[in-house]
RNA sequence: GGAGACAUACCCAAGAGGCCGAAGGGGACGGUUUGCUAAACCGUUAGUGGGGGUUACUCCAGCAAGGGUUCAAAUCCCUUUGUCUCCGCCA
């Protein structure tokens, strides 16, 4: 949520900054707003003071015996004039809000306007692979090495599904273990959490009411619940509606969840295998930061994602989003992006983002400073990875000529010690 | 899933229609005493959101949340949420 004072000081600069998401905002008729809600605050508040006052001293006029009807009558006209203000107030303020939730983050002032094609990548890592053989795509690496099976898939869940299996499984299981124990010797705080989340949380990690429509919905619960489409959501809002200190941030945690998503209409014929699915594993890093300190955040959360895909040894490119490609709720993102052979582009893998007091205004995260001030927190969360891109880079980018895959050494551990992953005969 | 009990400040807790923004205790903080610590004693300790005012200050809301009854609600009624206990079911 945008501060609502910004809006009302500087609405031109609120107006330009969402601009450069490609977001048109119109202020004046929320400033009307703000100013009609003032002045019937004026008027109620004043008629309620009355009131008060007329109702407090009926105790004592009734000791001295005084007629008491009179101010009875008197509150009940005040009360009387003051229903209808009360109303229009309600939802003069129900507008406000419903004008205000739907806007976008204000992106840094750094960046580029635009969408997606003003990207910048400003850092590469290793070099495209070149094969002097006929390189295989990862489904047939996958298949052929006995990994993952889709047509089984397919069977018990439906398209955009796949199972991992035997290797397949447990080389998906070495990348997340491998993820979570640098997070964990990084001195982060691992979580489990729910996958099923309430609408609040929806609310508050700005998927909704914007991106209702993406997650999916379980039917028979009341009130409504979603299953995660991303442990963000549900990490940042473990502190909803608290008041922190600020000696406890920042806080730094993660969590491994699968991440469920329509993906309704996104599927793309070149984006076979677990390029894109309706269910992908991944290991999402948050932190609570003082409003100050979110940009050293940012950094760290950016060269912790890097040092995952570098342990691993595979190419990648850090991208800096243009101001329209980052998420709706964020106001910086920076993505790091895996080289795919077989699609010949580099796809997410990690993206992380400032989200700045965004996100802490909608669901009230807050801490004191040392003088007792309130507040909001920054929140930042990171993909510290998700597997579903790196598998994928990890079988293309380390394929052999014999269609053998080499295992990189960083997950070996959780592999038994297995160096080479080897085609199975049929 | 069924039945019941409960929800008050940092914590415990009183409170049963006006005298309650809320007793009392603990804790925390400050002070006195003390060689130090402890103890004792004294004091402070409702945060928050929103109006108004240059300030002093003042008003409105707020006793889980949202409605209602009433001139007046922490207190009565309804709904929701959460916690606990018992029963059923179950990994």
């Amino acid at each position: 949520m945008i501060d609502l004072k910004l809006i009302e000081e500087k609405p031109e600069y609120v107006k330009e900054a969402l601009a450069k998401k490609g977001w048109e905002f119109d202020p004046q008729p929320l400033l009307a707003l703000i100013t009609k809600r003032r002045e019937l605050i004026r008027s109620v508040e004043a008629n309620k003071a009355e009131q008060n006052k007329l109702s407090a001293s009926v105790p004592a006029v009734k000791k001295a015996g005084g007629n008491v009807q009179e101010i009875f009558a008197q509150v009940k006209a005040l009360a009387a004039e003051n229903k209808d203000k009360e109303v229009e107030l309600k939802n003069v303020e129900a507008e406000i809000k419903a004008t205000v939730e739907v806007l976008p983050n204000m992106p840094d002032p750094d960046l580029e306007a635009g969408a997606k094609e003003n990207n910048k990548p400003f850092y590469v890592f290793g070099k495209k692979p070149e094969f002097s053989f006929k390189a295989k795509d990862h489904v047939e690496l996958a298949e052929s090495l006995g990994l993952i099976d889709y047509k089984r898939a397919a069977k018990i869940s439906g398209s955009g599904t796949w199972v991992y299996t035997g290797l397949g499984a447990q080389l998906e299981w070495a990348l997340l273990n491998y993820f979570i124990s640098t997070h964990i010797a990084d001195g982060y705080t691992m979580m489990l959490v729910p996958h099923i989340l309430n609408e609040e949380s929806g609310y508050t990690a700005g998927q909704f009411p914007k991106f209702k429509e993406d997650v999916f919905w379980l039917e028979d619960s009341e009130p409504r619940k979603f299953i995660l489409p991303t442990a963000e959501t549900a990490l940042v809002n473990i502190h909803r509606d608290e008041v922190l200190s600020v000696d406890d941030l920042p806080k730094k945690y993660f969590a491994y969840t699968p991440c469920y998503r329509k993906e309704a209409g996104s599927y793309r014929t070149e984006e076979r295998g677990m390029i894109r699915g309706y269910q992908f594993d991944k290991v999402e890093m948050v932190q609570y930061t003082t409003d100050d300190g979110s940009d050293v955040a940012f950094d760290e959360l950016v060269k912790k994602a890097q040092a995952l895909l570098e342990g691993l040894g595979l190419h990648y490119q850090l991208d800096k989003l243009a101001a329209g490609d980052c998420s709706h709720s964020m106001a910086r993102t920076y993505d790091i992006e895996v080289w795919i052979p077989s699609m010949g582009i580099y796809k997410e893998v990690s993206s992380v983002s400032n989200a700045r007091d965004y996100q802490a205004r909608r669901g009230m995260i807050r801490y004191k400073d040392k003088d007792g001030k309130m507040h909001f927190c920054h929140t930042l969360n990171g993909s510290g990875l998700a597997t579903s891109r790196v598998y994928p880079a990890l079988l293309e980018q380390n394929q052999q000529e014999d269609g053998s895959v080499i295992i990189p050494e960083v997950l070996r551990p959780w592999m038994g010690g297995l160096s080479v992953l080897k085609p199975i005969k049929k």
